[in-house]
This record gives structure tokens, sequence and C-alpha cells, in this order.
DNA sequence: GTCTATAATAGGATAGAC
DNA sequence: GTCTATCCTATTATAGAC
């Protein structure tokens, strides 16, 4: 090969991990930009600018601006599926795995309110992610599925918690207290959000519904 | 007044009627326009060519772009807030009404994402609606209110459940219900959605949760 | 790898005839 | 009240010099 030479110099990985850095920086400011003018209001130009670059410079990171999107959507559910595995995994497994998990996956969506619009909803006219994007998310499923059934084998949840149903439910109080956050008091942390709190008892309603003695 | 004679013609309120079932028109294309290419795309373009005009002649009928916006806002706000009135006042009152009026909101989310996107998230960058456009959401928080009041003074719900928690939790299970059901199966009707019938469980898991002798 | 210049397109809004 | 014509601006994307 032409660059096997190359690929082996020092100076072409500096090169190649300048490259990656840059393409992380674009990253950056596109949430940036986003979250000021909106999710769809994606301005490449504006994000250029932010970086030091002119506009055109930045098609050598990116194809287009899809790709950006795909590359946003990407890095996103990967670090969404991080931030629940470590608290699933710091918690032990179970009933305060999934509880974990849930407040997890509240904080970062709304410490992230741009990213989980472009993750979690239609806000992207045009976009749909790569096969390749979505599949962190998948990961997640996993993860969330294998510690109901663990905390039904605990007998920390009934039986039925482990169903679509009640898969369905856990997920449905997380997104709900989610949106009302997002909805009527936006721009707020999670540590500091009117209805953030929320998540505690709604838990507490979930695990007291399907309590294992039921 | 100039034209206190041609307000009392018949001639002119055909006119006016006339104006305000274009208008109608308008904001009906709006809408299919929005599902098509997504909440923050409106084209008036496209919308002019659907109702059989040239897009100059909206000018016409709406100001600006976000005057289209606000109407649609604030039409929209109306009909749920009707849809949900309607639903609690057939079902007599107290947790029956809360009940329906949940139910009601789902399918209203369901049956109309693009519009739901519009009135309870920020999916439309410059758009801010006007404060006339706002107040019908007013009054359905209010009847939810009220009918919690009715819930608990009938002893249905524990008193707790007439509180800013449990409002919280109450809204936040429709609206994960609902954001359920766009993010994981998209297009489906209220009737059809794989998610949709989570509201039930939804409810009574919420009714249990404040049973009024906790 | 970054730039200038520019193409190509789209879409909101206005002027003025009819 | 509707049209044609047009303006204006924004923004994605490409060509080609350095």
């Amino acid at each position: 090969m032409d660059n096997a030479g190359r690929q082996a110099s020092p100076s072409f990985d500096r090169r190649r991990r300048r490259h990656l850095q840059t393409r992380e920086e674009i990253l950056d400011a596109a949430l940036e930009v986003m979250s000021e003018e909106g999710v769809a209001a994606l301005n490449l130009t504006e994000v250029a600018r932010r970086v030091g670059l002119r506009q055109p410079s930045l098609y050598q990171y990116f194809d287009s601006k899809t790709a950006v999107y795909d590359a946003l959507f990407s890095r996103g559910m990967r670090q969404h599926t991080a931030a629940l595995r470590d608290a699933a995994s710091a918690a032990g497994g179970g009933l305060a795995a999934l509880r974990a998990a849930m407040i997890a996956t509240v904080r970062f969506s709304v410490d992230n309110p741009v990213l989980s619009q472009l993750l979690f909803t239609r806000a992207v006219p045009g976009f749909t992610p790569s096969a390749e994007a979505y599949r962190p998310s998948l990961e997640a499923q996993e993860l969330l599925q294998s510690e109901l059934a663990t905390a039904v084998q605990r007998n920390e949840l009934h039986p039925e918690a482990d169903s679509e149903r009640g898969r369905g439910l856990l997920i449905a109080l997380a997104a709900g207290v989610s949106s009302l956050q997002d909805a009527n008091d936006p721009g707020a942390a999670f540590d500091d959000g009117r209805f953030t709190p929320l998540i505690e008892p709604a838990l507490e309603m979930y695990a007291s519904y399907f309590a294992p003695d039921r």
C-alpha cells in the first residue's frame, strides 16, 4: 500500500489525532448553535465561525450537514448509554440499578435538552440516523431489560414488571418527567429543576405498583 | 364610521366569512406541510400551492410566517382544551373525569403529533406564542386542578394528589406515554398505537399510589 | 488543509398592475 | 383579493488557488 509507511509514522498519528480533535470541536460548536437557534436550525457558517474556520473548510471534516447530525446522534447515543450503564453498575444491579438508570436518563435529558431532541424525537425534518449511529441505544435497551430481570429474580419487583407493559411504564415515567421539565422550566439544570425531583416519587409509585407481593 | 353601513350589509358578512374560511384552509394546509416536512420546516410557497393561491396572496390572510404559527398555536390550544373539557364533563367529574381528561390528552397528542410539537415543545426556533394564543392552556390547567380537588373531596384520591407533586405526576404520565408512542411507533393513531394502551395501567398506577386510605 | 470566490437554490417578503 | 415580478437574504455545497 502507498500509505503503509505513513500510517506507521508518528507524524501521521499526530495529524490524525488533530483531525479527530477538530471534528469534536465542530460537534461541540454545532450543539451550541443548536441550543441557541433550535435543533432544526443548525447553521454551518456559524459553526465554522466558532471553531475559527471558514464554512467550506468544514467539508474536510464532514461530507454534509446530515453527516454532522449523524455524528452528533452517534456521539450522543454513546454518551447516554454510558451514563446509563455507569449509573446502573454503580448501584449494584436490580431495582437500585433501575432507579439509578432512570435518574441518569432524566439528568442526561434535562442537562442536554437539544441533544435529547435529536436523539429521542423527530425534531429534525430530513434526518434519519444511520444504523451504526443507532446501535448504542440497543445496548441501553438490553441493559434495562437485564436489570428488570435481576430485580424480579431478587424478589424486588413483581414478574409483571419484566414485560413490555412494565418496561414501557418505566420508560414513560422518565420521558414524562423530562418533557414536563423541558416544557415548563426550560434552561434549568437537573439539580435546579422544578420538575426533575418528580422522578423520585415517580419511581416510588412504579415500585409500589409492581411490588413483588401483589 | 365609514364602514358602519358595510358591516350591516349581508354581502360584507359573506365576504368576511369567506375570508375566515380561507384562513382555516391555510392553517389546515400548513399542518399538512409540517406533517410531511417537519414542524420547523413550514414552507409558505407549498402551503399556497395547496390552497390554490400564489405565495404572496397568503399575506392577505397572515402578516408573516410567525403569524401563521401563532394562529396554529392558538387554534391548537383551543382544540386541546375543548377535548379535555368535553372528556372531563362527559365523565361526570372527579377521578373519572381526570382519567378521561388524561386519555383525551394522549389521544390528542398522538393523533396530532405535529401540532403537539408546536404546542408542548420548543421545536420551532424563532417562535414564541403570543399571550392571547397561550391563554386557553390556563383554562385547561384550572380545569385539571378543579377535578383533582373534586376527586379528593369525593374521597376518590388522597389529599396529597392535589398538590404540585400530584399534579406533576399526573401530567408526566400522559406526557410520557405520548412521547413513548411518538418516538417508537410514529404514525400510528391512538387506537392502533403499540404504546397508547399504557395510559390505562399508568392511570391505575397513579390512582393506587394516591389511594385515599394510604 | 485552509482559503476566496461562486454556484445553486430556496424561501420570506414587498411593489404595483389588474 | 389575486396576480406577476422582483428583491433580498440566507445557506449548502463545489471549484480551484495557495
